[in-house]
DNA sequence: GATGAATGAGTGTTCATTCAT
DNA sequence: GATGAATGAACACTCATTCAT
């Protein structure tokens, strides 16, 4: 017995809610895919919006931490910025069903959407400080970080749900490469 | 000659599936802003999703329209890009609430998210024909012109709901410098 | 067609609420009895607790108006009080499932509960006025009201109950017979 | 010597279920209240049903013993009476809980309703036997032995519960100078 | 054209009970 | 003896859809 139920859960979950949406998706769902009797769920998690929440939680988590784990001190704001490019694209490759969760249920006024947008948010700080680094050291065009780093996060986002969703391969290199220039060629000087 | 009952549903429908959503807006709550019976929105529409779907293409007609009937031939790209930009700034401040509908509603596997993504793609193929052009011409980077699209798209659209659903200001003109810049000095050669 | 749904909902509902009591019963129940569908009872009630809350407060009323109707100012309090005993024993007999129900669900501290022995406190206080007048005009003994119009409806209730759940003949001219004797012996100077 | 599992359990049961009725009490509340696991409880109890009707169970026998181990053979029926009068009020004063579970839960059709009342049956019977003797002496008016036992113990479970469940003190005193003028003035000759 | 009462399949959640350890 | 993770049947409530008027 390999798997704790927790985490048989966790992931029938992010399959079901990234296939169906929170809404569509049923605790019913969630308890077939992870071979689990329904009350099962509700022994580890106390309702689906918690369920839901502890993923997202989790999967953002995950992102920032891969992300900041990488960022050395001493590295320009370029190449931080050319860092977050790539893993961002790496991890929705990786976690495309987390990636689709995040763009689906982040907008909205529910609770629950509020959170969501507050980790997004708190993500995009990261990026907002490199900026902000880049355009102190003159190194950046001076623009305002806030719109730049949600306008760097949602490029990448959009760009790469758009290639996963569609039939095509998922060429990180060549994404990456067309990325970098366009957030680069326009943040440089 | 008053409101006709369909464009009184419409109108209802705008408003509630922005706030709720597709899947928490009721067929009751629809009824009851546009002061119709719940049976008269089944004489005017097939169904919830058909309502939805008239709704949401009428949304993407106004703002490809809306772009398209703006671009003249003798534009240069780079004055192109720059148009889209500034219309879709504005038509995310003015329709916020469809503009929501479709980040949320677009990702899935479902026939409406299918048909969402397909309007979608058709919206992002102007934008990436004007890219085309600029390569072609040699006033832009040799980018993947369907990378550089959706990115462009999703840029400018995480931008505006960034900034449209947290409490700030939308400063439009502000906003369209910072993703000029971005845009086009990633762009332009 | 000539019961109202709304009528057999509401005579579905005691039926089985005497028969299993608030939290036994289900709405499958109620519906299954009322031959009609579960959603109609929502249509026409908002919840369970409503349902049974407007049972009680239409039976409760029942009792009290059916007594206070026949209460004449120029009755002696004797006769008023024989005259409450009396209605009461014939009420119980007539609308046995609705005691069963009052003396089930008056115990306890969930507001519904708190809401019936307002009721009933309301009923008891016809009782109380009419000790009291009977003490005041020197006819009754010198009891505390409360406690004496409490022990009335309590002899009364539990003493009908008694038989009508037990297999006995409900022999309503025996009981009120007992009643009185105890009750007018215990009070009558 | 602690306190052994099973007296745990049990004073945890009487806590829980008078606190909210045998429905709404939980397995769970139980064991929690007791610091003892869910298993546990069914270790030593069949059931919930069980459970709970071994509790009702000691709380029946515990009223009758307390009444029958006082009466005593040569008292006249009327004292007898009065004794059963103040022991009631004693009783349901100190067990108020375990009252509040027998008033709630004995009418209705289920196995352990039918049970509770047997019980209560028993009960009364001490009472109706003292109220034939009364009337065989000549002391008593000619009753119905069985009307009188079933108001008598009413009578004085509601006025007791009445004053219980409202916010009054429990004057003891009172309530039985009062009942007994009730009780003993109508049977009295 | 328009209505709204009626429907019933479907949903999140609870909880008594079991059983492997 | 004791545990608590796991179960699954059951329940209150919702809501898109239908249809007789």
């Amino acid at each position: 017995m390999r798997k704790s139920k927790t985490s048989l859960i966790f992931q029938a979950a992010i399959d079901v809610f990234s296939e169906k949406g929170f809404d569509k998706a049923t605790m019913d769902d969630i308890a077939a895919r992870a071979n689990v009797a329904k009350g099962t769920i509700y022994y580890h998690f106390k309702s689906k919006e918690e369920l839901f929440l502890f993923l997202v939680e989790e999967g953002m988590e995950l992102l920032r931490e891969g992300v900041e784990s990488k960022l050395i001190d001493d590295m320009t704001p370029r190449e931080k910025i050319e860092l977050i490019l790539r893993e961002q694209i790496a991890f929705f490759g990786q976690y495309r069903d987390f990636c689709v969760i995040l763009l689906r249920e982040s907008w909205g006024a529910e609770d629950r959407q509020l959170e969501f947008r507050k980790m997004l948010r708190s993500y995009m700080s990261v990026i907002e400080k490199i900026v902000q680094e880049g355009i102190a050291d003159g190194s950046f065009h001076d623009v305002t970080a806030e719109n730049a780093s949600s306008a760097l996060f949602g490029m990448g986002a959009i760009a790469s749900l758009h290639i996963l969703l569609g039939k095509g391969e998922y060429n990180e290199e060549g994404l990456f490469a067309d990325l970098k220039q366009l957030a680069l060629g326009g943040l440089l000087k």
